[in-house]
DNA sequence: CATAGTATCGTAAACGTTTACGGAGCGCGT
DNA sequence: ACGCGCTCCGTAAACGTTTACGATACTATG
């Protein structure tokens, strides 16, 4: 032994044990909760970590044990993304937490830059071994992420299905129904043109939401035209934009399902514009995803849903494909397809006399 | 062995110097650049790395050289921030991004579960040593946290300014000049009953823009009527009740300054309830947080900036206080108040005929 | 040829924890 | 006395890196 006897590095559960006069062994159980260790001492331990201050080093921690305690959350923070998701995934967020804080589990949100490829963004988190397990958001329709993670044999869990390779666990918001019901709806008002509203179907969500409304149609006996399938940002801009196309066709709809809720405040503004009131020459009805188009007159008709209590769901998801947790979240169901829940407003309430 | 084409999964660096066969001291240097390798190795160790898909564990990185290349950024996700906050964080975040991406730092979200002390979350990511610096949003008047931080000798910078006893780096909106300029622009149309609304002074914010706002009405010889000054919530809501509490008032103002854009939505809904139009009865002056309010009616006066440009500074105040980094970063002030520019709008263009 | 200098690489010691293992003390039954 | 089972604790070996240090081979110089 070559090393002489330094003083105090300053930290460290070495210094603690000096202080203590037991050894770093014991301490190191004392503190984790481990059964072979005096009571007595154990008291001792906990004491003169809480006056010391003293909190296990992560880095020495999780190299050993191979173990971080923290699960991430990606997010892709695009420009569009952010504009128009309004507190999506801090509300997320707080029902994931409250889940995981149960656990003694953190959560860190990890943002992928604007600028950087999300797979490797995600590979070098995940080779770095800073987090447990994941929550991936913003699932495309096919993500390579997820062959990623099940290769790095990394738990996860999605918001948003996927039709990738790995039968992963997921929980989705059920925009398949919101698009049914809309279209049941908006029928049994009288209407048989009905426009829809969506993102690019690069995206699953475009696409799922078009394939309900489309299955819906089919289901009433109506004609699918593609004239009435506007692609469009999620945004107030976006919903101006559709009015604005919807405007031009010869033959417009009666009626329109729009995605988010913000759209409607722009479709709004256009359609008024042009001289006409929604609620009593165009239905409306959208997805909510914030109370934010509370003041829209008429009242829109809306899907709305707790994404706190998405949040929850999805954390009890991940935790029950956890090993070390799976045993309290028994479950059969991985994935979950979240529903919502219609607001009748007035956007959409008058009858259509049928003419033609 | 230098063969075998398989591509197994990669343990570490040991499996990779041996399928190299070179030992695993240079292979670390290669990787790191540090100057004692040859160039050609170099190039087989990347080559080899990059093939392999092999990136250093950060555990045993951070162990060794006490570093993390993280930076935090912490949010407290509380119930009412969360309504409110409209994409602040996410595009704080874009910016904070856009600078530390360029010296290969990332940066994590913390957010505080709601049921948790914050000064003890902190406490715990602190001596985890999960980060190598951080910064602090949603600062409190006095703010426990930075003495934390000052002590365990952290590098961090705050997103809001705070009285505490530390002279730390911070960045933050020039509300103190919105409440000024607001007031300036009412007088100078006429007004002298002005109202003003903000969060409880125990937020600091809350208590600078009163402030500012009460040294304006000094300045121009104006007394200061508690009774106009309201406390509510920056919400759609808070700006109804705001209103509302004006309504009641015998004496009312004929001018408010809201605080946040939001709240113009609930106050317009409620001021026109009582058939008051914004504009032409009373003049509305906000600060813009995000472009929601776009829709309103007549255009809202505000005071506006890029947030993401605020990230930007805000990062470059705490590299430059950052040893390694700060050779970079000259700069005298570590200190910004954030300028806002004022967008005219319809909501207070109208002159007050002097009465009384 | 001897020596010094240089470029490149291998060796091993840290970093702070957890944990497998074994040992000391003790009580108790044979 | 002996063995056995407890309870408690200390020792030391990992975990995956980085890096100080020394070793080796080669080059240049005398």
């Amino acid at each position: 032994m070559a090393h002489g006897g330094k003083t105090r590095p300053m930290k460290g559960i070495r210094q603690l044990a000096e202080h203590l006069d037991i050894s770093i062994g014991t301490v190191s159980r004392a503190l984790n909760g481990k059964p072979d260790v005096n009571e007595e001492t154990r008291k001792r331990v906990l004491a003169a970590a809480e006056q010391l201050g003293y909190v296990a080093n992560q880095s020495g921690r999780s190299l050993r044990q191979g173990t971080t305690n923290v699960i991430g959350l990606m997010i892709q923070s695009s420009r569009e993304t952010v504009e128009n998701s309004d507190n999506f995934f801090l509300t997320v967020t707080g029902g994931l937490q409250s889940v995981f804080s149960r656990h003694k589990l953190d959560l860190i949100m990890l943002p992928c830059p604007h600028d950087e490829d999300p797979y490797e963004y995600l590979k070098r988190m995940v080779a770095r071994r800073i987090v447990d397990a994941l929550i991936i958001s913003e699932t495309q329709r096919v993500d390579k992420r997820f062959d990623l993670l099940a290769k790095a044999k990394i738990p996860f869990a999605a918001l948003g299905r996927s039709l990738s390779g790995t039968q992963h666990p997921w929980a989705d918001l059920d925009f398949d129904g919101v698009a049914n019901a809309a279209v049941d709806r908006l029928v049994a008002h009288g209407h048989r043109r009905i426009a829809v509203s969506a993102p690019s179907s690069d995206i699953n969500l475009g696409f799922i939401f078009v394939d309900g409304y489309r299955r819906a149609l089919e289901r009433h006996g109506i004609d699918y035209d593609p004239a009435l399938v506007i692609r469009a940002k999620s945004s107030e801009q976006g919903g101006y934009q559709v009015a604005d196309e919807l405007l031009r066709l010869e033959n417009g709809p009666t009626a329109v399902i729009l995605i988010y809720e913000l759209m409607a405040i722009g479709f709004y503004r256009r359609v008024m514009e042009a001289g006409i009131i929604p609620g009593r020459d165009i239905a409306v009805v959208s997805f909510r995803e914030a109370p934010r188009a509370k003041f829209l007159q008429p009242a829109l008709t809306c899907f709305r849903t707790s994404v706190h209590d998405l949040g929850v769901e999805l954390a009890e998801i991940l935790l029950s494909s956890m090993p070390a947790y799976s045993h309290e979240y028994p479950r059969k169901a991985r994935q979950t397809v979240w529903p919502l829940e219609l607001i009748p407003g007035e956007s959409d309430a008058f009858q259509l006399t049928v003419k033609k």
